[in-house]
RNA sequence: GGAAGUUUAGCUCAGCUGGGAGAGCAUCUGCCUUACAAGCAGAGGGUCACAGGUUCGAUCCCUGUAACUUCCACCA
């Protein structure tokens, strides 16, 4: 045993962290290893952006992974954490595309190569920096396996997985409508796009018919399209059109002829009831288009700005040109009105600036079979969301499922790997650049200048980081994973993604478990953001507050899938509970001999208080190992805190004062192994939340110890179970509690010792007569009498009543007996509102049938106790009253 | 339009398969008691959103209503 007269007062963890974690990275406690002796336990970080810096979402996120990975790592298991980084190319290359116009340079200016040379650059500059800020919160990731989306293991999967998908015509590729963002210039899928409510007009245009006959009006909000038009469409149930359907239209400003036809897709009664079709720039034009076979014609580049097709218009951008037309519709009388209308607008989630859908070229991955494994995958329940409800989430948008559009008009990224006969255009799908065309024998080849969507990589990031699509034996060993911890917001994005990747990849689910948590958000409730400013610097709070009060701020009071509020009160409070288990341990250390050898317990002397705590930690171990494989973490948290400060700090220390300030206590030393015993349980316990705090402490406990991140976690035993002691010190407690609370009540001053009479039987009767010191210490007596019946008490003696006991504090003078006589009538009716549930339970013939044996027993016990205690206030104020005539 | 979530003490939130409502912070009272004032002891404060239903029994299960939040889809 070391001696605690070097602890501080306070809890400093600036001065401990830095140095704790380098000494776990230096014995390399993180490393996971293959170890057939073992299970494994598996998880797999979410990788965070290259371009990222640490934000309160990888705080709470790292600490779950974190708190999983260290309490398997414990508990046996060949805990293995991978980590890495993504290479998101949008985010990424949107950067570098900034910096680089501060140098007034464009990626045409410097071409693809040497752009991709500054954005390794970048990734060499920045895509460490979130990493080490990971270390901050004391993650335990086996750093040696780092990974990075684009390095050469995993650009080797992606070119794997292409290849096959592709020959199993899962991979296509297609002229169809596809979501364009005209500022980030690149194609984005679906799920790319936010939709906006916008306030935008409804513009009622004629639209001439050719024969003269008059004119067919038509509404739109997005007028600029119409130099794209090349029908109108009505109902062919619309009796008002009936007569129009196959006669021809004048496209105003283009001066063309359109025809009118007829779809179902037009709506009976919204707007006009005729609608202009721009199959180019609308899906759903876009598939009238196909059935009618309209010629689809883009009017619009990839910048935003009308083409060609667009005749004066050309060289506008869209919104410029949308105000000259109106002008330009209006000069030509033609139209009618501008209606205000709220609709929801597509915007590019990345910049925010509102898509173009357009028609072009595209890669796609073909949805429909690979979604219903996946969806299997989650049914059988091989894959578990937790909490449950996410399923609903992910089934709804699984059997939804439209194509996913992979390809991006991005440099950085994995480059497609598709090559176009230079001759006759042939498309060969290949790891390498194939040498001959299979079509024509030529020799030349140009790859597909486009690149893959981020998440085409992270798809395969359970498989591919632990080797594939080679063999390895850590793919044997570690594959599939455990547990995937994620936030819902990514549900689509990434995690259903890899269900379908590795279902299909790897005929497997690539996890059992999906633990899915919500938002950090402002202490008013909102989104954290850049635009707010309202963003809290994870790495501020450490440097306040320390990171393991960050990690239990994050981690307690909230259930999982919830957002949350991040208070500062929290952390503070988190910190106070680090400085308290601190001073915790600094008393037991205190009140330990230089040489005490702890094998010399003799546990036939441990005290009711010993049994009571063994018993009561022994229930908590049990409790908090099954919270955490439940996932419960908030809970088990909250269980460990409770547990450390009321039962062990506030209680059992105090019991065991008395006999650690008394060198000649007989019990001296079971004392102090049963603090010790207790103490290191429940640093264990803490360890995966407060991991740095726990260490320290249990070094400052043991000398030459081994760090307690590969202890042995706790384990419950049967043996320790001593439920009568249990019940025992609970009548002690609520004697003390009651005491104090008369003493409070009466404004005794702490000076004021008095005996204290009990009136008890049989077990509680031995049990208070062998905590008199109990007493004296935390009850302000000055000693205890215990006797059997009520002889002898003195009627100026202030009364309670717990489970077992009766107390009697003679205080004289003290006594406000018009307070006492209030104090005992309310006593009295809240007993009595006990027994009339009770009663009203037990009187009641369905519950004695109906209920559970063990309930009704439970109701007869408490029916005996509460009559017991109301028998004796009212005894009691039935005195007091008699002899103050009240 | 479809779906999910939330509604519990003044505030922020727990409450695990239905069986006497909890924590932290805040408030009030009394304490520097030789581990901790970032502490100790005590107290007050809640028809668990509302209305029905199931049940011996509902904060918990079912139905409906209201308010708030989010996701999906999206009508030109």
């Amino acid at each position: 045993m070391k001696k605690a007269d070097t602890m501080a007062k306070v809890y400093d963890p600036a001065g401990v962290e830095k140095r704790i974690y380098q000494n776990w990275e230096e014995q390399g406690y993180f490393k996971g290893k293959a170890d057939p002796d073992k299970k494994p336990f598996t998880i797999v970080i979410p990788p965070p952006n290259i371009t990222g810096q640490l934000h309160m979402g990888h705080a709470l996120d790292n600490t779950l992974q974190d708190i999983l990975i260290r309490f398997k790592r414990m508990q046996g298991f060949a805990a293995l954490w991978v980590p890495g980084t993504d290479h998101a190319s949008i985010a990424t290359e949107a950067k570098i595309v900034d910096a680089m116009a501060k140098e007034g340079l464009t990626k045409d200016d410097i071409g693809r190569e040497e752009f991709l040379k500054r954005a390794w650059d970048w990734k060499e500059l920045y895509g460490n920096r979130i990493i080490n800020q990971l270390k901050c919160l004391g993650s335990s990731c086996d750093w040696s396996r780092l990974r990075f989306t684009m390095d050469e293991g995993l650009s080797k999967a992606v070119l794997e997985v292409f290849e096959r998908l592709y020959k199993k015509g899962l991979i296509y590729r297609g002229e169809r409508i596809t979501n364009w963002c005209p500022h980030c210039n690149t194609s984005i899928s679906d799920i790319e796009v936010e939709y906006k409510e916008m306030e935008g007009s409804f513009w009622y245009i004629n639209y001439p018919l050719s024969d003269g006959s008059g004119s067919l009006m038509i509404a739109t909000t997005r007028p600029e399209t119409m130099l794209g038009d090349t029908a109108v469409a009505v109902n062919p149930a619309d009796e008002n059109y009936k007569h129009l359907i196959g006669k021809t239209l004048i496209l105003p400003l283009v001066n063309k002829e359109i025809p009118i036809i007829a779809d179902d897709y037009v709506e009976l009664g919204f707007g006009t009831g005729a609608v202009k079709i721009t199959p180019a720039h609308d899906p759903n034009d876009f598939e009238v288009g196909k059935r009618h076979n309209l010629e689809v014609i883009k009017v619009l580049d990839d910048r935003g700005f009308v083409n060609e097709n667009g005749g004066k218009y050309k060289g506008m951008d869209r919104y410029e040109a949308r105000k000259q037309i109106i002008k330009d519709l209006e000069d030509l009388g033609l139209l009618v009105k501008i209606e205000p209308h709220k609709h929801n607008v597509g915007t590019c989630q990345r910049c925010g600036t509102v898509v173009e859908p357009m028609v072009s070229k595209q890669w796609y991955v073909k949805m429909k079979p690979l979604a219903e494994p996946a969806i299997e995958a989650v049914r059988k329940g091989d894959v578990k969301f937790v909490p449950d409800r996410f399923s609903k989430i992910y089934y709804n948008w699984m059997e939804n499922i439209q194509d996913w559009c992979i390809s991006r008009q991005l440099w950085w990224g994995h480059r497609i790997p598709a090559y176009y006969c230079d001759k006759c255009a042939e498309t060969v799908v290949s790891k390498t650049q194939p040498d001959v065309c299979p079509k024509c024998g030529a020799k030349s080849f140009t790859q597909d200048p486009d690149t893959l969507d981020t998440w085409f990589s992270s798809a395969l990031w359970p498989f591919s980081t632990l080797g594939w699509p080679d063999k390895t034996e850590d793919l044997q060993y570690f594959y599939p994973t455990d547990v995937l911890v994620t936030g819902y917001d990514i549900i689509f994005f990434w995690v259903a993604r890899m269900i379908f990747s590795a279902c299909e990849q790897m005929g497997e689910a690539p996890f059992k478990h999906v633990l899915i948590h919500g938002l950090v958000r402002d202490s008013q409730g909102r989104k954290m953001s850049k635009s707010l400013g309202n963003g809290i610097d994870p790495l501020e709070v450490i440097d306040e507050y320390g990171t393991d009060a960050l990690r239990f701020a994050l981690t307690s009071g909230n259930a999982p899938g919830n957002d949350q509020r991040y208070l500062p009160e929290k952390v503070e409070a988190a910190r106070n509970f680090a400085n308290k288990i601190w001073n915790a341990t600094r008393f037991v250390l205190l009140n330990f001999d230089e040489e005490l050898d702890l094998s010399k317990v003799d546990k036939s002397k441990f005290t009711a208080a010993d049994k009571w705590i063994l018993s009561s930690c022994n229930k908590l171990i049990k409790e908090v190992t099954e919270n955490l494989e439940k996932f419960e973490l908030g809970v088990a948290l909250s269980k460990v805190y409770d547990f450390m400060w009321d039962y062990f700090c506030d209680w059992y220390i105090e019991f065991a004062k008395p006999r650690l300030f008394d060198e000649t206590e007989p019990t001296r030393v079971e004392a102090q192994y049963v603090l010790n015993d207790v103490l290191v349980k429940c640093l264990k316990l803490l360890h995966p939340f407060m991991p740095f705090i726990t260490e320290e402490l249990y070094q400052s406990l043991y000398k030459d110890a081994d760090s307690i991140m590969i202890s042995q976690w706790p384990e419950y035993d049967e043996a320790c179970n001593f439920e009568d002691d249990e019940k025992d010190m609970e009548t002690v407690i609520s004697a003390i509690r009651a005491i104090r609370n008369i003493r409070l009540e009466m404004n005794v001053p702490v000076s004021k010792k008095a005996n204290i009479i009990f009136a008890a039987k049989d077990r509680a009767a031995e049990v208070i007569k062998k905590s008199e010191a109990l007493f004296v210490k935390m009850a302000s007596a000055s000693s205890i009498t215990v006797q059997a019946d009520k002889d002898g008490i003195p009627e100026d003696a202030a009364a309670a009543v717990v489970d077992g006991a009766e107390i009697y504090i003679p205080l004289d003078e003290l006594i406000d007996f018009e307070k006492e006589i209030d104090r005992l009538a309310k006593e009295k009716e809240n007993l009595q509102k006990e027994l009339d549930r009770v009663n009203g339970k037990l009187n009641n013939e369905k519950f004695i049938s109906k209920a559970p044996q063990k309930v009704v027993d439970e109701e007869k016990e408490k029916l005996i106790k509460y009559q017991q205690m109301f028998d004796n206030v009212t005894d009691r104020l039935d005195n007091l009253r008699k002899r103050f005539g009240v």
